[in-house]
DNA sequence: GATGGACTGACTGACTGTCAGTCAATTTAT
DNA sequence: ATAAATTGACTGACAGTCAGTCAGTCCATC
């Protein structure tokens, strides 16, 4: 075949696009490295040149997704135009609505073919996101909103819970269930967790829904 | 090799828990079924007589720990000469306790190589614990320990936290750290989570304590 | 109550196809 | 010239298959 070199850079996104394509669409374990290196148009090897294994891939496709979520929610926390309870909002907004090309992620993530995905995202998204979500606790504590002695633990408690009802809800067939109710729940969880005054969150969420 | 026909029951189990024990030492992907018929010393043919993949006899072992904890936790919700915090507090000391000939299970877990049955492990724990964990929890609300519209919420929260900080305990290398102060975290957030008079679990920890 | 033949289903192990990963050779860029 | 990027045929390992074997059971017959 033609040799046709490339930016290594370049090179490299490239192999990391179509494997994240083809994973999400086939899963991890159906995916073979020969298709992935079939669709982008390379070799074998030029696959292993750039990652030392499959795993290696996955790890690098994982990483870009933390890095954006990193981002984001520093940007948040970073905001000084709005409290700290609107900047858990907006947290939570951000990812409810990351999304990869047309699908959401997170409806991606827990189709049963991503366990793999999905077990790896889970594991590195806490040591990357605690830290800025905890900063936005303290703050909330130090503005008299919350209440807590042990922001960091709040902090994990509340992403633990919330990913705890997201496979709950997903599990469930009848998702589209009550919204609603769940949303109260998940907001009452929050206030108590945080020590915040009850009922504040949603007060916030209809000021904004209000506002849209 | 001489033929030996066993009790299909009898032969199934052998699989199981030879399996099990070369998943646990080598970890999951490191394991060929090769492997595992030679310890058992039948055919490869015969493994797949009884499983139909791999995969599935790794399902047919975590069927084995859920159904353990499902009976464990049953018993306890079952039990009517203590309350529902001495309830729940027995429930997390069992699992905790839980192990699979001299180490704990949670620490098998937690060693990388077993990230696939742990992964596994986690996605089918809450749909079978969460109802009786649930029972305790509106039990409590009846006997006014606890204040909660929402139990099944909470029952999800207090798993889904519990998750979180166990993974962050061990990805943190000073784990050692502070063991009552992470204690009075815990204790504070599923004080919080299910609206209990602060400090109450405390309590009874000390109490059970001193009564050893 | 022994003999044997039909039958079942547990069991065998050599075999196949697939796939992750390697490497010596080759091309391109500086 | 040298280094960096790329090739693709190759290897070894492994999951899964399949045609066939054999232990044990059931039951008809003497």
């Amino acid at each position: 075949m033609a040799r046709i070199v490339k930016d290594p850079e370049i090179r490299r996104t490239e192999i990391i696009d179509i494997a994240e394509e083809l994973f999400l669409k086939s899963g991890y374990n159906e995916t073979a490295v020969s298709d992935i290196v079939k669709r982008v148009g390379v070799s074998q090897g030029t696959f292993y040149y750039y990652f030392k294994s499959k795993e290696d891939i996955l790890n690098a496709i994982i990483e870009r997704y933390i890095y954006d979520i990193k981002m984001g929610v520093k940007a948040i926390a970073a905001k000084d135009d709005i409290n700290a309870i609107e900047k858990i909002m907006a947290f939570f907004d951000f990812l409810n609505n990351m999304d990869q090309g047309k699908e959401k992620l997170i409806d991606y993530f827990h189709e049963d073919q991503n366990v793999h995905l999905h077990a790896r995202f889970e594991k590195n998204v806490p040591s990357n996101i605690i830290p800025p979500f905890c900063q936005m606790i303290e703050e909330g504590v130090q503005e008299d909103l919350f209440d807590t002695k042990y922001p960091e633990m709040a902090a994990l408690s509340i992403i633990g819970t919330t990913f705890a009802i997201s496979h709950w809800m997903y599990d469930k067939e009848d998702r589209a269930g009550s919204t609603k109710k769940i949303m109260s729940a998940i907001f009452d969880l929050i206030e108590r967790i945080l020590g915040a005054e009850p009922g504040i969150f949603m007060e916030y969420a209809m000021k904004t829904e209000g506002a849209k």
